[in-house]
DNA sequence: TGAATATATGCCCATTTTGGCATATGTCAA
DNA sequence: TTGACATATGCCAAAATGGGCATATATTCA
C-alpha cells in the first residue's frame, strides 16, 4: 500500500454516552462497584464512599444514569441509586469475544494454529479489497 | 448526614495508561476488533481499515500498546501488530462481577432477594462506619 | 550512496472532561 | 411560611485527548 491517499476524516468521534467512556473513569467505577454489592444508596452516602464533593458524584451519577447503568428512584428528599448491571452487558459481550486468548492453554494454542492457517494459507490479512 | 465536610480531594484521576480508558474510544475498539480476526496487520492496512491517517493510527497503536493490548514486531520496514487479547482480561474480569444482573431470570430473582436481605435486616447500606 | 517506503513523533488547535464553588430546585418539618 | 436538608446545575479553570500536518527515523532497493 504506496501511496496514502489521506483519506477524508470525520469530524470527530463521539465520546460521550457511551457505556465504555462511563466506565473508563476510576470513579465511576468505584460507584458502579459500591453500589453493586450495596443494593442501592442515596447520593449522599455515595459521596462518603467514594471520597469527592457531592456535585462531582452527582455529576458521575448523571452520566452513568444517561448510559444506562444507574437508576434512581425519588424517596423523599432523597435521591436512591441503584445498579442497573444490564447495562454492563454491551461492555460484557464485547470482551467477551476475546475470552479466548486467556481462557486457558488448550484454547490458546488453539487459536494460534487459527491464526497461522489464516495467516499462511486462506486469507491472509486481506481486509480491504485487494485482489 | 448533615454536614458535608467537604473532604479534601485527589488533584486529578489518572486516566491514561488504563485498560479501560484504552478502550473507551470507538477507534481503538475497532482496531482491536480488526486485530482480533485477522491474526496480525501492519500499520499501513490498520489505516486503511479504520479510515484515519496514519499518525492518527499509529498514536492509537501506541496507547493500546502501552496498556498491553497489542504488540508489535518489527518485520522488515513494516511494524506488524497483533492483538494480545489477555491485556483485556481485567475488564472481563471487573465486568464479570455483574454478570447475575443479565445473566438469566432465575438469577435476576435471586439477586433481586439478595439486595432485599440486605437492605432489610444484615448490612443496610453501610459502606461508611455508622455503627 | 540515494531514493522510496513504512512508522513514529513533535507541534498546534479544537474539544472534552473533571472537579470545585456557588447556587437553584425540591422536600420535609416546625 | 420559614428554615434545614438533599441533589442537581451552571460557570470556571486546569488538564487531557484526538486529529491533522510536517518531519524525523528506520529500512529496503537500485
Amino acid at each position: 500500500m504506496p501511496k496514502w491517499a489521506y483519506i477524508q476524516c470525520v469530524p470527530r468521534a463521539a465520546t460521550t454516552s457511551d457505556v465504555f467512556n462511563a466506565i473508563a473513569e476510576p470513579r465511576r467505577r468505584q460507584i458502579i462497584d459500591v453500589l453493586g454489592h450495596s443494593g442501592e444508596m442515596p447520593v449522599g452516602e455515595l459521596v462518603l464512599a467514594v471520597g469527592l464533593t457531592q456535585p462531582a458524584v452527582s455529576k458521575h451519577l448523571s452520566v452513568l444514569r444517561e448510559v444506562g447503568v444507574v437508576a434512581v428512584e425519588r424517596r423523599g428528599r432523597e435521591r436512591v441509586y441503584r445498579l442497573n448491571g444490564e447495562g454492563l452487558k454491551t461492555v460484557h459481550d464485547w470482551v467477551s469475544v476475546f475470552e479466548r486468548y486467556w481462557s486457558n492453554q488448550l484454547n490458546r494454542i488453539k487459536q494460534r494454529s487459527e491464526s497461522l492457517a489464516r495467516t499462511s494459507k486462506g486469507a491472509p490479512r486481506n481486509e480491504k479489497g485487494t485482489p
